[in-house]
DNA sequence: CCCTAAAATGTAAGCGCTTACATTTTAGGC
DNA sequence: GCCTAAAATGTAAGCGCTTACATTTTAGGG
């Protein structure tokens, strides 16, 4: 492997572009001679079997697996000007949440006969542009992204090369985008609105990173929109900002805890969070949810597992995927398509939500 | 695809070849035109810019960015043979072990301009080699796998179409495959033998499913190798096997339960197995490590965090996922590159073990 | 200022497919 | 059996790049 590989083949003598690497393998053109028929033939029966009569499709289907036939993509997308790949931007994949949802795409593309490529931004807009170009130099097409925030070039981008794309995650009425997804706003008005119902008055707020994360701001705005909607206030102090991860989850509680005044629930910006924020009310012996409230949002597998199972926002991210999926295949045809609706999220009461305690 | 959609655009009259689809973007051939150079010089100027002069340069990249210019990568894979793609097939996206690796792999890879497509076989070799076909089809440089039993066939194809591949999560020294990985079966009988030199006798394993699975046989074996060194036996109903979930977890240990004799500790197949037993024995009051001590593998990122911490195996996924990166690198580019060592694991001891209970 | 080698650039032949259009074969209808 | 339309197949022109080889330009001697 480290060495070059001595050409094994007989094309001695002859050696007019000298490429000993990928062993010269099977072509179209070498399964049409060993079935006799022409390169044309071949490729219908791979395309269009229908266009084929039986006897040639078996012919050429034989020789396929005679030689080992194996389609060569770049060429096949050259010609036809379809990679079928599709590509995904997602922030990150180390977010049970969104691997999850492109697991369940990834899985419906497949039946379609579609490769998905994921790129990750990691939070970072400029980032996710380049993403987007890498991804369209690689010929998807087809593009899902994360979210209603992209840099506007990004849209125009894709309008110039007419690359059908939908975002997922996030759902806005208002966007002439399209979205397969949720109102991340609404549902964490939902969820506010349940701990307010139960008489909690004093909140507090662990969120996601805001900036270049539209469905973290939204959270956050659905939360005040409950609790302003009620007359009261959310103090700033009480609202902290963490990137996703339970360690960070757990410093945030911390900082709270740190407070005088704890508040009687605490929203936190998903799941992950929210363990972190448990964790750290576990270790100092105070109990949930006698003492405190805790709420998260996104309902991961776990997230109904762990004890006190947590109350949080279902998001069904499973759905979501293989909905983008049908969706963008649908786009890529040029097949009609039912406008898609706006996915309903539910409100998962479990056990570490209840009524503040008395005092 | 179905039916012909009607042409949007007025080509009209001299429709040849019609296609209304993607826009006729802007080629190669363009920005020669336009800079005034040959296509040569501009192919140059993209992959061998030290080979052109300043002048041509610059104004290449001027017309470059002018004209919004973006390579079809289609084009260039056929020509240059080289696609830039490298694949990774994994069991599955949905498992944070997997999850992490793929995404440090993938920012390493992005480095050297490579791009990333995963696929994943939920556990199914079959599955896994028509994964591989699809990504050899698709033209990856490189491949990806995960453990040390593939297909044979599998392997037979990669020699045969001489494309470099590195197995990750594994390592077996007696196999001829390149491995960047670890020793899961040193690594289960490091954990086991912590556990019995606390003192424990009575122990339960809560494994993965081991068909198809050969880094959750080596698991086992490790345990079992511990446990019979001390000429202990481990009693057949207390393996259980069940696939990674928390809920698969709890229910284990639900089962562990029910059984007369509570094993004084418990070794599960990977962390979220253990999250799932210690919520069990948390929901029926069972206090951990007193009671019962519990032990995961794998070291995810919220296995320190969580309350009470637990004690497992550190897995460097995100080393792996680099060294793996700069190893297919070097493979294609048959440059030299050491040997990959095997991956030393580390026993983090924390809170969920303790010494046995007394009595 | 000429000559030569090196550097820069251009020319054009593919890469392995798809597909429009041309040609041949088949199947009916009479 | 002959004629015609439909079905099946073949022919060959690209798809947008890379790159071997040919040609032109440049830079240094002498």
């Amino acid at each position: 492997m480290q060495k070059k590989s001595k050409a094994k083949h007989g094309n001695a003598g002859t050696t007019s572009r000298q490429r000993d690497f990928p062993a010269k393998s099977v072509s179209l053109g070498d399964v049409a001679q060993h079935a006799g028929v022409s390169t044309a033939t071949v490729s219908r029966v791979i395309n269009n079997p229908e266009k084929v009569a039986d006897k040639s499709r078996v012919a050429v289907n034989a020789s396929i697996d005679a030689l080992g036939y194996i389609p060569d993509g770049a060429a096949r997308a050259l010609a036809s000007r379809h990679s079928r790949i599709i590509g995904a931007v997602v922030p990150t994949l180390d977010n049970a949440l969104f691997a999850a949802g492109i697991q369940s795409l990834q899985r419906r593309l497949k039946q379609h006969d579609y490769t998905l490529i994921v790129a990750s931004h990691e939070y970072d807009l400029d980032e996710e542009f380049n993403e987007v170009k890498m991804l369209l130099r690689q010929g998807v097409d087809a593009l899902l992204m994360v979210g209603s925030r992209h840099d506007p070039a990004l849209l125009e981008l894709l309008a110039g090369k007419n690359v059908p794309y939908v975002n997922c995650w996030a759902w806005d009425s208002d966007s002439s985008q399209p979205f397969i997804g949720f109102d991340n706003r609404k549902a964490a008005r939902k969820i506010a609105d349940y701990l307010l119902d139960l008489g909690h008055v004093d909140l507090a707020v662990i969120a996601g990173r805001t900036e270049n994360n539209d469905r973290a701001r939204d959270r956050v705005l659905g939360i005040r929109d409950a609790i302003e909607a009620r007359g009261l206030k959310l103090a700033p102090e009480k609202t902290i900002e963490r990137s996703y991860s339970v360690r960070q989850g757990r410093e945030a509680m911390r900082q709270l805890l740190q407070m005088d005044g704890l508040p009687t629930a605490v929203l936190c910006g998903n799941d992950i969070l929210a363990i972190g924020a448990i964790a750290e009310c576990q270790s100092n012996g105070i109990r949930i949810p006698d003492e405190i409230s805790i709420a998260g949002f996104d309902d991961l597998d776990m997230s109904s597992q762990i004890s006190p199972a947590l109350t949080t926002i279902h998001v069904p991210s499973a759905e979501m995927g293989e909905n983008a999926a049908e969706y963008l295949v649908a786009q890529i045809r040029q097949d009609p398509f039912p406008q898609p609706a706006e996915i309903e999220t539910r409100l998962m009461v479990r056990e570490t939500t209840a009524k503040p305690p008395i005092g």
